[in-house]
DNA sequence: GTCTATAACCTGATAGAC
DNA sequence: GTCTATCAGGTTATAGAC
């Protein structure tokens, strides 16, 4: 694995919580990259500036650091998902928005996409607490609920439907190193030419896959 | 991580062809879990009850191994998609036909569709050939495109559709172990029972999607 | 709070006996 | 072909100076 160059050789800021957050943002993209064993503490602490002892002084150890860097993430999604107001639409509307905001939000945070996805897959969600999934899944869920006893979709099953959804939402984000070679050399899946066409047609996708009316 | 017992201590066979796919196998489940990076070498030879000294002597190195394992991997599920002959189907049915086949192989080889999505967030790619894409998606994208110019799809963009359709195919097994906590504890995802209401559920959705009359 | 230096351990790979 | 023993290098974590 190619080393990783210091960033920027920042003086030395002597502010715990710049610090702190530097380190957890290191973590995030080293993570995100090579997960939670692959991840070297020398590699974070040279994304960052800081000494790798500093990793140590904060976070104790290497796991802690991956919880911590979990838990931001998830509280962060979260809120993006409750700014939404999704209870106050009506289902479909409400569907629409989820899928739109998860789609794009996947696409500009693909380290979150891959983390989560990572976290499943590495270590059997062991750090993706049970509440997590309701942060995440609830507005959706509900929404579905609602359309279902209003008769506004055709599906009848939530949960299935849901994973479904999520699934056609942010495959293209998670999957985009394997899916690149599909289009010709040297497209880039994620730019705002490309996102915006795929989300059309996604949503499109996803609103006929319901049913809706 | 915690220490993997041998599964068995066969009598050494001296079978070379034996040992070799013992290795692969055992590799295969190392690597669908942790990566290439996490994955260690100690650890895949206490799977197969042969010596790591055994991997160098057959692989030379680990990453060899890795792309050993990809080959094969990848060989097999061509032959499956290859074997379903689909270009002598109706287009809607060659999509209902992968569909429900890609989504199923996925749920009984997880640590293939792990491995294949894993490769995609780790390595971007490096190790999962050009040729590969082509393999899994070929009949799907020709299945559509047939589709759409006769008029049996509403959808127009074969590339972002296919991309979703796997999407939808494989997310409910890579992503089990964060999913498994929408339902009742202890429900199994992968289970007889819950695939075959999640495929039945998932090919209505997909045939939805794509307009299909 | 941050650094350097180093301890203690782990891991990939090799050598050589059988 | 398979094993045991071991080396060289890398990695986490700690100690202690500033």
């Amino acid at each position: 694995m190619e080393k990783i160059a210091k960033i920027a050789v920042k003086a030395p800021t002597r502010d715990a919580e710049a610090t702190r957050n530097s380190i957890l943002d290191a973590a995030e993209q080293e993570f995100a990259k090579v997960g939670l064993w692959g991840a070297r503490t020398e590699s974070i602490a040279a994304r960052t500036g800081v000494t790798k002892a500093m990793i140590h002084y904060y976070f104790e150890n290497k796991e802690n650091l991956y919880r911590a860097v979990m838990e931001r993430l998830i509280m962060r999604r979260g809120a993006e998902m409750e700014s939404l107001h999704v209870a106050e639409l009506s289902p479909c509307e409400a569907v629409s928005t989820i899928v739109r905001n998860v789609l794009m939000y996947a696409a500009e945070h693909p380290n979150v996409a891959s983390l989560i996805v990572l976290e499943g897959l590495q270590n059997q969600g062991k750090y993706y607490c049970e509440t997590s999934l309701g942060t995440l899944y609830g507005p959706l869920l509900d929404s579905l609920k609602r359309g279902m006893e209003a008769g506004d979709f055709a599906t009848a099953d939530p949960l299935h439907t849901a994973a479904n959804l999520i699934g056609m939402c942010i495959y293209y984000t998670v999957a985009r190193d394997n899916l690149k070679n599909l289009w010709p050399e040297g497209t880039n899946l994620l730019s705002p030419d490309m996102l915006e066409e795929h989300c059309e047609i996604t949503l499109k996708m996803c609103l006929a896959a319901l049913g809706a009316k």
